[in-house]
RNA sequence: GCGGGUGUGGUAUAACGGUCAUUACUCCAGUUUUCCAAACUGGCUACGGGAGUUCGACUCUCCCCACCCGCACCA
C-alpha cells in the first residue's frame, strides 16, 4: 500500500502501545520517543536477532558494551569536537541557509584548519554572496555533540560529551580486546547502544531523533584486503535486510560521493529504504581506513599496532564499519509490515511482522467468555503456551472477530481459540494473521505449529 | 535554526466569545454472542502550556512547547 502515511503508522504505534512521544504529559521533548510494552519487545527482538546474526553466529566477532560517557580527549582525537560542527550562514533575503565551508570551497578557499572566525573573515575578504546573489548574514555554528558536565561541585565541573556514535568505544577498546584474546586478523568488535546528537531539526517520527540506538561493529583488517571485506559486509547487510523481511526492491544502495563523505571515510555506501515519506538512509557501510586508530595512537601515545602471528611487520589495522540504526530498523520493519486489505467490506489493518520479530507470538481466547468450561480450558492452554513461549497474550474481550482484529493490529501471527469441540476432542482452531484462515490442531501440536 | 501550517478524550473529529464541550471508534465493567470490529446497558478519558484582552476565552492577541510541510542539516 503506497498510500499509507507516516501518521497512520505513528497513530497505530501509539494506540497499540509501541511508541509514545517522549515526555508527552509535559508537552514533549523534541527528538525523543519512548517505547511502550509492545515496542520494546519488538525492538529487543530486532536487536537480539542482530546480535545473533552478526556476533554470536560468527567466530571473528567480539561484543562489548562501552560507557556512554568518555574522556573528552576521545572526541577531540576522533575529530568530532572539530568536525561535528557545521558552520551555517543565512541568505539575508531568501532566508535560506548554506554551509559556510561549502561556499568558501566553491570560491576556491582552502578552509583546512580554519575556525569559524577565520572562515567569516575569508568570506568578507572575498565578498562572497549567496548563490542567489544576496548578502549573507552572520554565521552560526552547530555542534552536534551533546554536552553535559561531570562533577557535583559547582565551579569544579568539567564539560564532557554524551557519545555521538558508539564506534569510538570499539576503537578505545581495540588494545584491550587484542590483549585479552589476540584474535587473528580480520576480526571485529561489535556494540549496540545509545548515541546522542543535537540534531538541528528532529523529523519524521523516530527517523531523525536526538537520542537513538545504534548497532554497529568495526571490522579490523589488513588494508590490502579492504575491497574484498567491504564486499563481504555489503552482501551480509543485504542478507540481514532479508531476514528482517524487508524486500530487496525497497532497499537501495547509494554510493556516497567523496564530497559528501564523513571526514574519516574513503568509501561509503548508504543503504536506503523506501519509507512512506521517501527514500531515506537506513544503514551505512564505510571504509574508515586507519583514521581512528591512528588518531588514538597519536593522541594517547598507546600503540595500536597489530603484530601478525606469522612474524611479518606490525601495522595499524584498517577498518570496515557497517552501522545500523536500530530505531530506523524498527521503523522500516513497521512500515513494511503495515498492511491494509478488505474483509467483509471492511478495512482490515494488520502488521505482517516476521514471526521471530512479532512482540506477541500467539493469543489465546475462549470462543465465549460466559461459558466457564470454555474459559477454564482456554486458561489451561494459555498457561501451557505461556510456559513454552513466554510472549503469549490472553484475550477474552468482546467477540471473537474483535479479538482477531486487535491481534492483527499488533502483528500476532496466530490466534488460538478454544470452542466446544475442544472439550470433546482436544483440538483448537489456529487462525492465521495473514490469510485469516483457520485450521484445527490438536493441543499437543500447537507449539510446533506456531 | 528560518519560513508556512496545525494543536479538542487513547485514535479520528464537531461546534461555539456565555448552561454539563459534539460524534464515531477504541478502552473498561456487564448482558448477550457456537469463529472475523454484531447488538444492548453503564463507565473512564480532552480544549498543548503560560500570560493578556473581556463581566466571561477552547474560540481573540502575545509568548513558549510539540508536531506536520518546505529550506538547511543529517559522521
Amino acid at each position: 500500500m503506497s498510500d499509507v502515511t507516516l501518521e497512520d503508522i505513528a497513530s497505530l504505534a501509539k494506540r497499540r502501545g509501541f511508541i509514545y512521544q517522549g515526555s508527552e504529559i509535559y508537552g514533549g521533548l523534541a527528538g525523543t520517543w519512548d517505547y511502550g510494552p509492545l515496542g520494546v519487545t519488538l525492538k529487543r527482538n530486532i536487536v537480539n536477532a542482530w546480535w545473533k546474526f552478526f556476533v554470536e553466529s560468527r567466530d571473528d566477532m567480539y561484543g562489548i558494551d562501552s560507557a556512554i560517557l568518555m574522556n573528552p580527549k576521545v572526541w577531540v582525537a576522533s575529530g568530532h569536537v572539530a568536525g561535528f560542527t557545521d558552520p551555517l550562514i543565512e541568505d539575508t533575503k531568501t532566508k535560506k541557509r548554506y554551509r559556510l565551508d561549502h561556499l568558501l570551497e566553491e570560491a576556491g578557499v582552502d578552509i583546512k584548519g580554519m575556525n569559524l572566525e577565520q572562515m567569516t573573515q575569508a568570506l568578507q575578504e572575498k565578498g562572497i554572496k549567496s548563490p542567489d546573489g544576496n548578502d549573507l548574514g552572520n554565521p552560526a555554528s552547530f555542534n552536534l555533540l551533546f554536552e553535559t558536565s561531570m562533577g557535583a561541585v559547582e565551579g569544579e565541573k568539567s564539560t564532557i560529551y554524551l557519545r555521538g556514535e558508539t564506534a569510538q568505544g570499539m576503537f578505545t577498546n581495540f588494545r584491550n580486546v587484542v590483549d585479552s584474546f589476540y584474535p587473528d586478523l580480520p576480526f571485529g568488535i561489535a556494540q549496540i547502544g545509545k548515541a546522542f546528537r543535537n540534531e538541528i531539526s528532529p523529523r519524521d517520527f523516530i527517523f531523525r531523533v536526538r537520542e537513538f540506538e545504534i548497532a554497529e561493529f568495526e571490522y579490523f583488517i589488513n588494508p590490502s584486503s579492504w575491497e574484498e571485506k567491504f564486499e563481504m559486509w555489503r552482501s551480509q547487510m543485504h542478507e540481514w535486510c532479508n531476514r528482517l523481511g524487508l524486500p530487496a526492491e525497497k532497499i537501495h544502495e547509494l554510493e556516497v560521493p567523496e564530497e559528501d563523505r564523513a571526514h574519516y571515510s574513503k568509501r561509503t555506501i548508504d543503504f536506503e529504504f523506501d519509507f512512506p515519506f521517501g527514500k531515506k538512509e537506513l544503514y551505512g557501510l564505510a571504509y574508515r581506513t586507519d583514521f581512528d586508530l591512528m588518531n588514538h595512537q597519536n593522541a594517547s601515545g598507546r600503540s595500536m599496532e597489530y603484530r601478525p602471528k606469522d612474524g611479518s611487520a606490525p601495522f595499524v589495522p584498517h577498518v570496515i564499519e557497517p552501522t545500523f540504526g536500530v530505531d530506523r530498523t524498527l521503523m522500516a520493519v513497521l512500515c513494511n509490515a503495515y498492511t491494509v486489505d478488505e474483509m467483509n467490506g471492511e478495512k482490515r489493518i494488520f502488521l505482517k511482522l516476521p514471526k521471530d520479530l512479532a512482540p506477541v507470538k500467539a493469543a489465546v481466547s475462549p470462543l465465549l467468555k460466559n461459558k466457564p468450561e470454555l474459559v477454564n480450558k482456554a486458561r489451561e492452554v494459555y498457561d501451557m503456551l505461556k510456559k513454552e513461549l513466554g510472549a503469549v497474550m490472553w484475550d477474552d474481550n468482546g467477540n471473537i472477530g474483535k479479538r482477531y482484529r486487535r491481534q492483527d493490529e499488533i502483528g500476532t501471527p496466530a490466534c488460538i481459540t478454544i470452542d466446544f469441540q475442544t472439550l470433546e476432542d482436544g483440538t483448537v482452531t489456529v487462525r492465521n494473521r495473514d490469510t485469516a484462515e483457520q485450521e484445527r490442531v490438536a493441543i499437543q501440536g500447537i507449539v510446533e505449529r506456531l
